[in-house]
This record gives C-alpha cells, structure tokens and sequence, in this order.
DNA sequence: GGAATTTGACCTTG
DNA sequence: CAAGGTCAAATTCC
C-alpha cells in the first residue's frame, strides 16, 4: 500500500541531478577515451575500443532520456509524483527494491512459519517451468526476489543460484526462479522461472502512476506510462497509448525499423502479469488478433487461452517484420 | 541493528 | 545413492 515512502526520500531533483552526474562522469571518461586513442592513433586499437566508447555513449544519453523525463513529468503534473518515481537500480548496486508492504515483518514471518525442527518441512517442486529465458546479462525483472540457496551442478561450472518471491512470507506468493551463468563469452544467464506471482506487485508495474527511466541497455527503446493523463511519452519509434492499470495497453508501433541506430531489442515473455518494462529489451507481448505474421525465429505460446508470441529478436532486427506486418499490439500488464 | 546473502547441512526425487 | 532443491545459522551488507 504505502510501499512507495521508501522512494519519496530520494526526491526527483536528487535523481535528476544523480542522473546528470553520471552523464557527465561518463562523458568525461569517453573524452579520455578518445583523446588516449587520438594519441596513439592506433587503427587497430580504435576498432577495439569502439564498442566500449559505444557503450558509454549510450549511457550519456540515457542520462539524458532519464532527466528529461524526469523534467517532463515534473512538469506535467504537480502531486505526489516523488512517489511515484520508481528508478531503474543499476545492476551494480545489490539488493533488491525492498518496496514491499511490512517488509520488517517478513523475516519474523518466515521465522514463525519454520519450526526448529527442519524434518518434514521441505517441499521440492515438481512442476515444470513455467518459463526459461537467457539473457546476455543479469537482469531485473521488476520483481523483488530473495536468494535462498545456490548450488553447483553437474554440468555447468557456475553457480545455480536459486531465488523465490520476497512476498512469499507475507502474501505466500509462490513465484521462484533460478538463475544460471551458462556461457563465459559473451557470457549468458539463463532465468528459469517457476510459478506465477499471486502478489500484489505493486512497486512497479501495477501501479497506477510509474516512471520507468531507462537503464543500461543497448536498446533505445523506452516504454513508460503514466494513468494521470495517459499521456505519451515517446522514445525512438514506439509508443503506449491509453494505458489503464491491470488492463490491457495497446501498444501502436507509430513507425517501423528503417533505421537500424534504434537498435537491439529483445523481447522476453513471462507470464501476462509479469510484462517487464523495465528493460527495454525484453518486452512480453501477446497478440490481440489470432495471428500475426511472424519470422521463422518467433515462438507461440498458449496460456489460459491466450496466444503469446515471443518475437525474439536480436542484434539482426529478424523480429522487426513482425511489426510490419501488425501495426496493433496488446500488451498485458 | 536489521535485512539480504552465503553456506553447508538437510531433505526429496529419480 | 547421486543430484540438486531447500533450510536456516552465520556472515555480510547497508
């Protein structure tokens, strides 16, 4: 309910001004880049740098798409919108959202539901997943999750690190998941996830105001939404019309991929409540016609009478005739 | 000091 | 019994 107070504290001139702090260290750190190369005049070693000047490009704008936003919205509207700013965490910084209701109580919960006695208590699931994902890096999925284990296995070198939903103590949210390292280079995380969230997700997606900034992606992409006024708020070529909470949105691709500097995008699919919009790059989708033209690397799924299609895309842009096809998106939130 | 993670023991499953 | 999922005390983090 009130989860939001845990953000209020950081004020939105206070993240426009991180944002812009960033931007300028960021930018400063390609400048030495560029002048150190410039130096050396080394062909070989420029094409080596490039993608890390790349990056930090990207990240320069997204510190101006994130304050702009900011700005945007600030202007827009004039209530409690401190409360309703939920930044993108970067994945450096650990620990999750923390935004949940009673958050104090759900170890003495926990605690209370275990008895000494361990014998009994272990339930091992059997079902199958119910989604599996690989991802090129750890990514949040907008859910807060708590690590309850890791194991090494048999085949893989890395760590299975095993995670359930930080509600499950206080609202008995069944959601889990395991994340594995699965490839060094380019490394390749693969997220298993298992159940369905039965809790109020209220910190980012459902909640009737939120502001998603950008994060580290190498997307451009930016999708984000407002209830106040259902206002646009555009990046690159998509944009959300009329988005009501906890219904469908319909998401109007306004302009097709002719330029290919928009970028990467991948689309991810969890279940119809767990659309992430927090990444850009992973954007669940399911069609409101039967069926969509699709490319040969697009994946459908049936559930609960729906059919989602999983487009899949990559670095290639395959996905992006899938759009050319279908100018009508319904994207569930 | 409280919350989140780590860690090895404990437990289930095949 | 091996593999690996889960628990909770210990540890780390904030």
């Amino acid at each position: 309910m009130e989860n939001h107070h845990h953000y209020s504290s950081k004020g939105r001139r206070e993240i426009m001004e991180q944002e812009l702090l960033r931007g300028r260290d960021v930018a400063n750190q390609l400048l030495q880049l560029l002048v150190h190369r410039s130096n050396n005049n080394d062909e070989q070693g420029l094409t080596l740098i490039l993608p890390f000047a790349e990056d930090l490009v990207h990240q320069v704008l997204r510190s101006f798409t994130n304050t702009l936003l900011l700005l945007n919205i600030s202007n827009n509207s004039n209530n409690n919108i401190d409360d309703a700013i939920f930044p993108i965490k970067d994945l450096s910084s650990s620990s999750s959202p923390s935004s949940c209701q009673k958050h104090e109580n759900l170890d003495e919960a926990c605690k209370s539901f275990h008895t000494n006695n361990r014998r009994g208590r272990y339930k091992r699931k059997t079902t199958a997943p119910t989604w599996e994902k690989d991802n090129p890096i750890l990514l949040e999925d907008g859910h807060a999750w708590r690590k309850y284990g890791q194991k090494k296995t048999m085949n893989s070198k890395y760590l299975r690190n095993y995670y359930r939903c930080s509600h499950k103590c206080d609202e008995g949210c069944p959601a889990m998941k395991q994340v594995q390292r699965i490839q060094e280079n380019p490394p390749l995380y693969r997220t298993t996830y298992y159940g369905h969230h039965t809790c109020k997700n209220t910190n980012y997606y459902n909640n009737e105001e939120s502001i998603i900034l950008e994060h580290e992606s190498k997307s451009s992409m930016f999708l984000s939404f407002n209830n106040n006024n259902n206002n646009i708020i555009p990046s690159s070529k998509k944009q959300i019309l009329r988005s009501t909470k906890q219904e469908a949105v319909e998401l109007v691709i306004h302009d097709h991929h002719d330029d290919h500097s928009v970028a990467t995008h991948q689309s991810q699919l969890y279940d119809h409540y767990e659309v992430d919009l927090e990444y850009s790059r992973h954007v669940a989708m399911l069609s409101s016609s039967s069926s969509p033209s699709c490319t040969d690397d697009t994946t459908v799924h049936q559930f609960d009478n729906n059919y989602y299609y999983d487009f899949g895309w990559d670095l290639d842009f395959d996905g992006m005739a899938c759009f050319d096809h279908q100018d009508q998106i319904t994207m569930i939130i």
